[in-house]
RNA sequence: GCCGAUGUAGCUCAGUUGGCCAGAGCAGCUGAUUUGUAAUCAGCGGGUCGGGGGUUCGAAUCCCUCCAUCGGCUCCA
């Protein structure tokens, strides 16, 4: 007998054997027809794969995580199975499940798989999916695994078995196609009902440029096909919150051929917005104890061969300017933190100065591979909202949490609520890339954890992801269309104190080495404002917005007094404009709907006997009549309410 | 940088297998209209068809090359 205990509570009792499926038709036909895999004492399994012992089950469906994964594990492998149908001698290399779907990487050869390709590729799966072919899970030793990959030459799964040992090797089959796989998967393919390849991608083997590149195929597939015009749907509209496309629309900034790839150019209404950004920053700095300075736009070479950033990325650089004088070298300034060092050794320092803050909105030039520039969020020329402080050891962690803060504090006042602090710590398979003793690393990497500690963050370790003079913290968000960039970031360094050989004289009338803390909240303007417009779908906080109000005027025979209009609320520090064009006022609604100002004021012969303005929201409608102040104060307190929810 | 795709007016897009002066809507300009909560009407101007080279009697359309953009990969101080 064997106790089935499920996670209600209740528990099923049977003779021998059992399969998840098996329990699930126990329980009603229905669940079992949507059963996809299953949690057996917390490890996701087939639902098809028997359980011998007394055993915590959960039964997966597409409501569980596990559960869509393990179906896109299983459409994966559908999908290799159409490929080997159709490209006969295809190798395989990886295809997992991924956030909202799948892929599958491929070699086929000469041939060429193009987008056109992908209707019929498509094709081809729902066929297969229709014949309901059982997913059948295999043990099998690791000489019969090569010798099978052997014969099928697909050298890539050769690689793969080099890695397992034997006793921990299965094969999953499904109709005519087998495959390398730890599992788990769904029972048959008749569940896939809906499929669409969505893209084709270039990737490297195993993720490493010096490797083939491999045809990368992305899909997603689901349960319904309702399901997947959704989900199709949601992609679309995703599409419309895109900072590149929102960036022209509502005049916020553009690109030149002529000015060069990766250089933005701010148009006026962006820059404001930029603007008012860096005041809000500079404000809350202020506050902080942070003392700004300013540093030129380039610096000697020497200067970034002393730091190390010239060896580690001088090659990714804009290259050197050569001056008229024999052995002159400047580059374009790729980070201001050598800079700032400079300035901490302008002067001796005491340890009653510290801790020492400089703060700049520092612009800096980096030469990014042409592949990677993407609108706002990867460009060549940026700004970043930097500071670096100088402290004692012991005021590390102090220091660190009070800039854990401030960071918290300005995602709040911007409403970012969905972010996680990246913990970014070192490559341990490859200290190569690092500088600095593994003494002062631990060091580093402890004053982050110490600080996380007690904050309370969504917190996700990634190693390999520390710059290569110190770990950092990184405050990563995601854009419109699901991808995650970093925004915040904050760092505690080691070794730039050390090749700039900086000192404080301790209480013990020592020199000491202080501890530097690089640090941006924004992390650039730039990347900051693109996931600011997708985040909020181009309308923004009331405070930040271009124009917060447009004067409409009912016909010109209103224009002078909407000018005077504007004049009063100017003086009230609200922003705007009146549309004196010759145009019917349901036109200039529209214009300022479409361009997502966030009141309208709209003013004929009725408000003009009044003293008053017939004010409309964005998005909402008429919300009636007020005086001129009553509106100003209104706003203020709309404005104000907004700003109160990061006291 | 690599793989794949795309590039026609300020914007969004049409332009059949190469064939008359390259089109539309919106925006712009001019005029009429003087307007009450999401598009008033009429007229006009605007394009080296991404750049360069080639094939051809003839190229937006076919080929080569460069540039830029898009989706990924790699990279991200």
């Amino acid at each position: 007998m064997i106790a089935i205990t499920l996670p209600d509570g209740a528990v099923k009792e049977y003779e021998a054997e059992v399969t998840p499926l098996e329990v699930a038709k126990s329980i009603s036909e229905g669940l079992a027809r949507n059963v996809l895999a299953a949690k057996v004492n917390g490890k996701v399994q087939d639902a098809f794969r028997p359980i011998k012992k007394d055993a915590k089950l959960e039964l997966l469906t597409w409501r569980d995580e596990d559960g869509k994964e393990t179906f896109w594990h299983s459409s994966a492998h559908l999908l290799a199975e159409a490929l080997e149908a159709l490209y006969p001698g295809i190798k395989l290399g990886i295809g997992p499940p991924i956030e909202n779907g799948f892929y599958y990487d491929v070699d086929a050869g000469d041939r060429v798989i193009t987008a056109e390709d992908l209707p019929k590729i498509e094709q081809k799966m729902k066929e297969l999916a229709k014949q309901k072919s059982e997913y059948q899970r295999e043990e099998i030793s690791k000489a019969e695994a090569i010798s099978y990959y052997q014969k099928k030459g697909d050298e890539y799964k050769l690689e793969l078995l080099d890695g397992l040992d034997d006793g921990e090797i299965t094969f999953y089959h499904q109709g005519n196609f087998t495959d390398l796989c730890r599992g788990p998967h769904i029972p048959n393919t008749g569940f896939i009902k809906a499929v669409k390849l969505l893209n084709l991608a270039g990737a490297y083997w195993r993720g490493d440029e010096k490797n083939k590149q491999l045809t990368r195929i992305y899909g997603t597939s689901f349960p319904k096909k309702k399901e997947l015009d959704e989900y199709l749907e949601l992609l679309e509209k995703a599409k419309e919150r895109d900072h590149r496309k929102l960036g022209k629309e509502l005049e916020l900034f553009t690109f030149s051929q002529k000015v060069g790839q990766g250089l933005p150019l701010w148009l006026p209404k962006g820059a404001q917005l930029r603007e008012r950004l860096e005041n809000f920053m500079r404000q809350a700095q202020l506050k902080a104890g942070y003392l700004p300075v300013v540093t030129p736009h380039i610096g000697s070479k020497e200067l970034y061969v002393t730091s190390g950033h010239y060896a580690k990325y001088g090659e990714d650089s804009f290259q050197p300017i050569k001056t008229p004088n024999e052995n002159e070298e400047f580059l374009l300034k790729p980070m201001n933190c050598p800079h700032h060092c400079e300035i901490y050794k302008s002067q001796p320092r005491s340890y009653r100065d510290l801790p020492i803050r400089f703060a700049e909105f520092g612009t800096v030039y980096r030469y990014e591979q042409s592949g990677e520039l993407h609108g706002l969020t990867r460009v060549r020329g940026f700004t970043q909202d930097d500071a670096h402080l100088f402290c004692t050891a012991d005021q590390v962690e102090e220091e660190f949490k009070k800039v854990i803060d401030l960071v918290l504090y300005v995602f709040k006042a911007l409403s970012f609520e969905e972010f996680t602090a990246q913990i970014s710590l070192r490559d341990p398979e490859d200290k190569s890339k690092y500088i600095g003793s593994d003494e002062n690393w631990e060091k580093a990497e402890n004053a982050i954890k110490n600080a996380v500690q007690g904050k309370d963050l969504n917190t996700v370790v990634e190693y390999g992801e520390a710059a290569f003079y110190g770990p950092k913290l990184d405050f990563m968000v995601k854009d419109a269309l699901g991808r995650k960039w970093q925004l915040g970031t904050i760092q505690v360094d080691y070794n730039l104190p050390e090749r700039f050989e900086l000192e404080y004289v301790g209480s013990d009338d020592e020199r000491h080495r202080p501890v530097m803390i690089h640090r941006a909240p924004f992390g650039s303007l730039e990347r900051f404002v693109a996931v600011l417009i997708e985040h909020c779908g181009g309308n923004f906080p009331l405070w930040l917005t271009p124009d917060q109000i447009a004067i409409l005027p009912l016909s010109e025979k209103y224009n002078e007094k909407c000018k005077e209009v504007l004049n009063v609320l100017n003086n009230s520090d609200i922003r705007g404009f009146v549309d004196d064009r010759n145009e019917k006022v349901g036109k200039k609604i529209r214009d300022a709907e479409v361009s997502k100002v966030p009141y309208m004021l709209i003013i004929g012969e009725k408000e003009i006997e009044n003293g008053t303005v017939s004010v409309r929201k964005h998005g909402e409608g008429d919300i009636g009549s007020m005086k001129i102040d009553e509106f100003a104060t209104y706003l203020q307190t709309e404005i104000d309410k907004l700003i109160s929810i990061t006291k």
